[in-house]
DNA sequence: TTTT
DNA sequence: TTTT
């Protein structure tokens, strides 16, 4: 059966990326996709959109995006759902992100920051699952392959729930395998 | 900016079909789209992805298929909260459908009801927004057009939640024009 | 950067499956895919699109339909020239199949024989690239693996053009690995 | 039934902009699609995308686009042919453009073209059929409506062909209405 | 040079 | 709980 997602839009906020209990990188992002129309107010609305990226694809995609940056994706829509800490269950709908192309320049990037903002440090290619081009200058250095599943630290996020994968509790990280896509 | 999902699979239950205040038509569905890879068990799961769709289209889509029905649809996925009875903000994302295509003709259908199971009463025709083909025998007569907004009946979805306009209660409909996709 | 495609349509003959010189199996056809408007005259036209589709894939797929099938796939669209026998420069753009969704049970496309047509004999599974599920009497036997590059021979079409891998000259076949889709 | 496209690329050439007889605007422009990976010889190719926009998006996508535009769209694969001076049948295949997302602000086009190249004009704005943001500028002031058909004259094109909607040949302007989409 |  |  087909599952098929497009989207362009900017990432709410840096990557957040993380690492299962065997090494397998997941990162985790909200797209904030512009809708082509305004609404009765005569604004122009977002769609935030949850993502997940996994293992070599989420490293490069960390590496070369940051808050802020343009990117077109494309994946699957993925249900799911766990019993969080009061025993409620939770339902989670996001998309698996399998391709990936970095729309804005590394020069872009950073014009953008020194007009408005924030620090910038992307660069531009398309990239997929197996691919990237050669980049300049990562953002971080992600450890070398699943042999060293050191856990990138967050303690951004407010609260935590130690069964949902994508609740930061910036404490000890607990991604099951089972959350892999295959 | 792009949003644009593509789906196959089957309805897991018939449309939920509601008017708004305003006598607009608005069908809710889940998709049940199976996986095309397996689980680390060998078994293929499903995703099930909640369906909004508007106007004419609802009628047509609610008119045309049931419980199990094979379709295509096309569309874009948004996101919106509310806060529930209990003061908490809920977040949902879905699907909402702007083209669809039926893909059993009404005999398979009827075949599938016979050998197995429910009561089939499908067309096979593809549609969209504005140009359904000549359909025989709707499952059921919609109000016709928007002034008589006669709200379906629906009680066999467990709790409710009046803010949410697709939270049945079997009781007074309530969804806001602000829910329309323009 | 983005390519992608997704179609729901029927094959206009049954696929044309053949090997590369080192025993690559790829397969085309043309999908009829029917317009969701009409034209002034009232008539529902379609569009036939030419696609590719390789490897196990490619005997997958070929080996589960037939002339009439329906079927979803996703791809890519791909361009490519070379020069024919006249020493023109011929342009193709055609789909390159990477997922495929065979959208009717065998008894359904037996029960379409029966009353109309043509035999049938296709299998109702969503495949893949690498795992399609266990299919149940494929229509011809495959060759086991690209060791054995047995060429189909196929003398239904007209002419043929020693350098369009797909002009079927009913001889022997080439089909140059440059046109691998990696 | 489904038939969906998206792409992302950039402009070979300006929009060829010219209107029908009865005063339709009609865009035609090529899209350079890059693959996601390299060639046995490393390279990376592209695909060149035979793209068409009509009415008021055609006259928005051309005022604000140029060669080298970076863009996404979204549309449909549509095949047509006609006989040719040479009475030969000429098939084409390409995409109608239904949305589409400007993915360069006017700056970095700005900036790009003194950097390298080419006048750049553009603006960033997404767009679809009927609702484009307020745009600064537009490269070029197209006639007002369908009432004045006006054609683009371009010579830039080698040959011509007098019945091919999209074979420029800089003299008088034939499309047909029937090439309408609908 | 087409499917249902 | 958000991007430009």
């Amino acid at each position: 059966m087909i599952n098929r997602v497009v989207l362009i839009g900017r990432l709410t906020r840096d990557v957040e990326l993380r690492y299962t209990g065997s090494g397998t990188a997941v990162g985790q992002f909200t797209l904030a996709v512009n809708r082509s129309f305004t609404n009765r107010n005569g604004e122009r609305e977002a769609d935030f959109i949850t993502c997940v990226i996994w293992r070599k694809s989420a490293e490069n995609f960390a590496n070369f995006t940051h808050k802020g940056s343009l990117v077109g994706i494309e994946g699957r829509i993925q249900t799911r759902n766990y019993d969080n800490a009061e025993g409620q269950r939770v339902y989670v709908t996001e998309v698996v992100v399998d391709n990936f192309s970095l729309l804005e320049s590394r020069n872009q990037g950073e014009q953008r920051a020194n007009q408005g903002g924030y620090q910038a440090n992307n660069n531009s290619f398309g990239g997929n699952n197996s691919q990237p081009q050669a980049p300049t200058q990562p953002r971080s250095q992600a450890p070398q392959g699943p042999s060293n599943p050191a856990p990138t630290q967050n303690n951004s996020q407010p609260a935590s729930n130690p069964n949902d994968p994508f609740a930061a509790n910036g404490d000890s990280i607990d991604i099951s395998d089972d959350d892999l896509p295959f």
